[in-house]
RNA sequence: GUCUCCAUCGUCUAGUGGUUAGGACAUCGGGUUUUCAUCCCGACAACGGGGGUUCAAUUCCCCCUGGAGAUGCCA
């Protein structure tokens, strides 16, 4: 159980179960761990002298998508590729957005991809809890000890004054955007009065007023901004006492010694603010790493009118975890610009900070479908028959209870369509002529390109004998017959072919032809060729 | 409006102060094949513009342009 080394600060029997229902579904990560660190940790280990713990924060307000799931990625690789630590924490810290079904699917979407945190919710830590409204009273007390400190100060304008604010700000084209600092000077008495009259108020940052102040990044360097051109003073406390993302996030990161920050790229411009905050409780910035992101076809961040974005959508559709994993690594990071594929536990091995991309990327459905039928036919018929089985359910081609005999049947259909299948979704089109009754093909689609209806008619007569007595005969034999037919009539080999295929699987593109009919059994193939013949007749005719 | 970041084929990217600027996807063509797909072969296709620095810039610096992001009691 070399998983459980890894797997640090579980405690309490239902974290256990937990643990071992999503034990299956991982099985790249604990491989790593028991082989691939002797020699490595040393040497990473000169590269970063502390032991690197890096999280992955996303909020549940939503169901995870590409970008989020790219920065969660890349988290749990680097952590891995350093032995350091991939901490998982939820920042729900916004009550009106925050669903518990964003939560659970953000559980269902790491364990589907493999991805196992070291400390986080459900599997506990040192530095819990990891929900963030469950540290509701850590953030209070902090933004308390700013004010007190003078840091920091209490806001009491109204939603509706910063609203107008803004609105003018913004018509008059202002160089003023943003707060303007109405409360930070209020006088003692003014101040006491409005405590008095209990009007509700927030916490916000006293930004200086001068100066500047710069991070480093990682990939980009020393970034620098004016403070006066960082946002005037941000809320950090919020008036139903939640935390701003900037004050649990500075607060959280510290508490639970993040040593790297990787986070996408429309971070850099808080960059500063959080270094302000960090200055402001006297605490030693982490490093920052931040990641380009992730694009639609129009260069636009990636949303839903670009198609799924959510990998719930893909994972419905039949992308498989590893492909996903392997296409999605590959916008912002490569490894030396010739190799593309990567299994994840390789990447958990050869995953670098230097070799990401500071530029975005735009997403690329097709080559994600490349990438998919790459994974598809690298599966042996059994692993694909198991991964298509719920999609035969779905459909109704098969009973949920199916039993072995129905596995049979899939896996040897797998063959047939292993390598035309992009997606494991496309399997019920595809197999839809083997377990339901198939449209009577039009006449014209019966007929091949320039060929009558008469002739065709003829081929497919002469066609149902052979198949109709092809039982015991080995697929060339049945081959070279159809083929003969082709010859006697003068035809191209595709003109007894496609008409038989039309007429059996009710479509012009379809698995290989004598394949499809074994699978379909003789009975209802020659139901569909005297079918086909029929309707040829009354064109005829 | 202001600030910040970014910039190699259509897309993802490799790369270097001197290269025939490499790979992959996509596209197009050819081969294999009973269709499609797979597979194999081939073709098309890029250093945004202008200034510097230099014997030499795609590479280093500056400006411009373009793109993106931020500018919330959302993250």
């Amino acid at each position: 159980m070399p998983w459980n080394v890894r797997w640090r600060g579980c405690a309490g029997t239902t974290e256990q179960s937990f643990l071992h229902r999503l034990l299956p579904l991982f099985p790249f990560c604990y491989k790593t761990v028991a082989t691939g660190y002797p020699y490595r940790s040393r040497l990473q280990e000169e590269r970063f002298p502390m032991s690197v713990r890096v999280r992955y924060a996303p909020s549940p307000t939503g169901m995870q998508h590409i970008g989020g799931v790219r920065t969660a990625l890349f988290n749990y690789f680097f952590a891995r590729a350093n032995n350091g630590t991939f901490i998982l924490r939820v920042e729900d810290t916004d009550q009106e957005r925050s669903t518990d079904e964003a939560l659970q699917d953000l559980y269902d979407t790491l364990a589907w991809l493999g991805v196992k945190w070291d400390e986080g919710p459900l599997v506990g830590g040192p530095h819990g809890p990891y929900i963030q409204s469950e540290r509701f009273s850590i953030y209070q007390e902090y933004a308390e000890k700013l004010v007190a400190d003078g840091k920091a100060y209490r806001c009491y304008c109204t939603p509706q004054r910063l609203e107008t604010l803004r609105e003018e700000q913004v018509a008059a084209k202002s160089k003023q955007q943003g707060y303007d600092r109405h409360c930070r000077n209020l006088g003692e008495s003014e101040r006491h009065a409005l405590e008095q009259a209990g009007t509700p108020s927030v916490i916000r940052l006293k930004v200086p007023l001068e100066g500047k102040t710069t991070f480093h990044d990682v990939l980009m360097g020393d970034i620098t901004r004016r403070n006066d051109d960082v946002s005037p003073d941000p809320v950090l406390l919020k008036s139903d006492g939640f935390p701003t993302y900037h004050l649990a996030n500075v607060i959280d990161d510290h508490m639970m010694g993040i040593t790297h920050i990787m986070r996408a790229q429309e971070w850099i411009p808080s960059g500063p603010l959080h270094i302000l905050l960090y200055e402001a409780f006297g605490w030693e910035p982490p490093m920052y790493c931040h990641l380009p992101m992730v694009m639609g076809k129009d260069g636009q961040k990636l949303s839903k009118r670009h198609g799924s974005t959510s990998v719930r959508d893909f994972r419905e559709k039949g992308y498989l975890p590893e492909a996903l994993i392997n296409y999605v690594s590959m916008v912002g990071w490569s490894y030396d610009g010739e190799r593309e594929f990567f299994r994840p536990d390789e990447l958990c091995e050869l995953f670098s900070l230097e070799k990401i991309s500071k530029a975005p990327g735009i997403f690329d459905y097709k080559k994600l479908d490349w990438y998919n039928g790459m994974y598809i036919r690298q599966k042996s018929d059994e692993e694909l028959a198991t991964l298509l089985m719920p999609y035969m359910v779905r459909s109704g081609f098969m009973a949920p209870d199916a039993g072995p005999q129905e596995f049979a049947r899939i896996v040897s259909l797998v063959p047939l369509v292993k390598e035309r299948l992009k997606v494991l979704g496309d399997i019920v089109d595809m197999t839809r002529f083997l377990f339901t009754d198939i449209e009577a093909p039009a006449p014209e689609e019966l007929l091949p390109k320039k060929q009558d209806a008469a002739t065709t008619l003829e081929a497919l007569r002469r066609a149902l004998v052979i198949i109709t007595g092809m039982q015991g005969s080995e697929d060339a034999v049945v081959e070279e017959r159809l083929g003969a037919i082709a010859e006697e009539l003068g035809i191209k080999l595709n003109g007894v072919f496609m008409p038989i295929r039309v007429a059996v699987t009710g479509s012009q593109v379809s698995p290989p032809l004598l394949d499809s009919i074994r699978l379909l059994g003789l009975d209802k193939t020659v139901a569909r060729l005297e079918r086909a013949i029929s309707i040829l007749q009354n064109e005829v005719a």
